[in-house]
DNA sequence: TAAGGTATGATAATGATAATCATTACTGCA
DNA sequence: TGCAGTAATGATTATCATTATCATACCTTA
């Protein structure tokens, strides 16, 4: 019964694995007809889709409103500037208990969970203070 | 120095206190125009961007793609089903002391975070494992 | 009041994602 | 092996939130 995936859904899967690093759909597609012939964006969509409710692939949205995808094995946080978009990326996460908890009070399976920091760094909160 | 809001600023943030809740800028775009003669959209958006860089708003990004926004004073958490959409609010915050670590530790003002769970409700995990 | 700067709003442009739909590939069975 | 039914694919179009434009209204100050 469990969804067997299809050909796309593996090289996604592949991809992702090798890249290590979170991508978008846009960029996933261009780099898959870097490799193979014929893989319409349509299919990375639904792709990308279809792995998030399997359980292995996880989706964050950019201020800029598209989404970049990774698998979820990946527990990667940022600290983002609102001003000039720089992003750091945070080595802790202390939300993991939280996560078993809720999984059992909720009745809830869970897959993976986003968290991001917001501000200004210390570049752009000298120019905002300056009345920029 | 510290910009100074503008009379529709003033209003989106005297709203969102009033509402208690996180609203999208279309809906808040609705709300405004109910109260008061001439908001534009595209002053709606601008406002919020400006109260987000003045740290008194934050944003998240929703499953299809639209931003809600609410005062950073709310300090409130999801837990959402991939599949059907279904929304829990989420009562505990584990990420305040590692907050203020980052604060200092990374040249950083931060406002707020963001921090959502995913996965599948029980009901969808039926309907899945069934082979939905 | 005149000048300069800022805020506003109507509108068009942008761009990522979702929906269509005809075609192709696969699966199980006669 | 041949066929019917089903799932997957991809080209294309539609959707829709957000952003960019730009002309106008407003406000501050000399
Ligand atoms: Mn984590
Ligand atoms: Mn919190
Ligand atoms: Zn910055
Ligand atoms: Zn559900």
């Amino acid at each position: 019964m469990e969804a067997q995936r299809t050909r796309s859904q593996e090289q996604i899967l592949q991809l992702l694995g090798k890249l290590g690093r979170e991508i978008s759909a846009q960029a996933l597609y261009v780099e898959l007809r870097h490799h193979r012939q014929g893989v319409g964006l349509a299919t990375v969509y639904r792709s990308l889709e279809a792995l998030k409710l399997g359980g292995v692939v996880q989706a964050r949205t950019l201020a800029n409103g598209e989404a970049v995808y990774s698998l979820v094995q990946e527990d990667k946080h940022h600290l983002t500037c609102l001003q000039c978009g720089a992003s750091v990326p945070i080595d802790a996460c202390p939300v993991h208990e939280l996560e078993a908890q809720l999984q059992t009070s909720k009745r809830f399976r869970i897959y993976y969970h986003t968290l991001e920091f917001f501000g200004l760094c210390s570049l752009c909160e000298h120019q905002h203070l300056a009345g920029a």
